[in-house]
DNA sequence: CGGTAATCTGGACTGAGTCCAAATCGCGAT
DNA sequence: ATCGCGATTTGGACTCAGTCCAGATTACCG
C-alpha cells in the first residue's frame, strides 16, 4: 500500500519529466499523512518529527517539483503565506481575515471554468480564486 | 482639480470611518500620479522622489487604510508580492511566470460562477481571481 | 479652542522564500 | 550490472516585504 503509493507517485513524476527522488517522495508521503492545508515549514516540521531529516530548502524544492507535476496543489493565501495540499478535486479557497482559517470552496461549475479569461493574455496555466472575508465561527463570536 | 481630488478622497475616507490624514492623501496622490500596478515600496520610492518624506511603515499603513476604504485595490500576486492600484472598474489579474508582468483581465460580471461560493463559509468580502501562465510576449520569444 | 482616541513615526525585527557552489543521485545507455 | 552525465540535493547564508511596538502627533468632535 505504501509501496504502491510511492510507485504511483514515481510514475507520475516521470510522466511530468521529473525524477522520482527521495526527497520528493518523502515530502509527498508526509503530506498525505498530515493532510489539510500545510505551509512548507509545517511539512518540514512534520518530516523532522518522523526523523526524516531533510533541509528546509529541499522541502521547498520538492514542493515546487510536486506542484509542477500536479501531485500537490499550491495556494497563495496572502502576502508571505502559501499553503500546499495533496491534489484532489479542483477547488478554491476562502481565507478568514480574523483567524486566518483556510476553507475549501468547491468550484461551482466543476473542472476549471475560471481558466478562461475573456481576453487573450497568453497561455493560462492556472487560475486561482481566493475569497476573503470573515468565517462563520469568527462572525459568531463578535 | 488637485484640491477637489483630495477633498473627494477625504470624504470617502470619512465615509469609511477613517480619518483623512496627510500620509493617506499623500499616498493616494502619488498612486494616481504613478498609475499602474505598484508595490508598496514603489509607492514609497515615488513619494521620496517628489521630496515627500514618509516612513516606509506609514506607506504600508496608508495603503491598508485606503484599501479598506475602497480607494485602492489590493492584488496578491504571489508569495511575498502584492501590488496596489487606484480603484477603478473591478477586474482580475494575469501574472506571467516568466517575466512577472501583471496584466488586467476584465471581470465578466456575473458571468463567472466562481465569484460566489455555493457553500456557506461566512461573510465573503472579496473574491480575487489570479491567472498564472506565460504572457503573449514571452510565449513569442521562446 | 481643548480633549481624546486614532494615527503616525522610526527603528528593530521576523521569517518565508531565494540563491549558490560543491556533493550526490537517478536513470538511460552500454 | 555498471557507467556517465545531467538533474537534483544540500547546507548555509542571505534578502527584503511585511510586521511590531511604544512614544510622539494629529484629526476631529463638542
Ligand atoms: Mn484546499
Ligand atoms: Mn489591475
Ligand atoms: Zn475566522
Ligand atoms: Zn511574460
Amino acid at each position: 500500500m505504501e509501496d504502491t503509493f510511492r510507485a504511483e507517485a514515481s510514475a507520475r513524476l516521470r510522466e511530468a519529466g521529473l525524477r522520482a527522488t527521495g526527497p520528493r517522495l518523502a515530502v509527498l508521503t508526509a503530506m498525505r499523512r498530515m493532510g489539510g492545508h500545510r505551509t512548507a515549514d509545517e511539512v518540514h516540521a512534520g518530516l523532522i518529527e518522523q526523523d526524516v531529516r531533510l533541509p528546509r530548502t529541499s522541502v521547498y524544492n520538492a514542493l515546487a517539483a510536486l506542484s509542477s507535476a500536479g501531485l500537490v496543489n499550491y495556494a497563495d493565501i496572502g502576502p508571505g503565506a502559501a499553503v500546499y495540499e495533496t491534489a484532489g478535486e479542483w477547488h478554491h479557497h476562502f481565507v478568514c481575515r480574523r483567524c486566518g482559517a483556510v476553507l475549501d470552496v468547491p468550484c461551482a461549475a466543476g473542472g476549471k471554468p475560471c481558466l478562461t479569461p475573456d481576453i487573450e493574455v497568453g497561455v493560462v496555466e492556472e487560475a486561482q480564486v481566493i475569497f476573503r472575508g470573515v468565517c462563520a465561527d469568527c462572525a459568531a463570536s463578535a
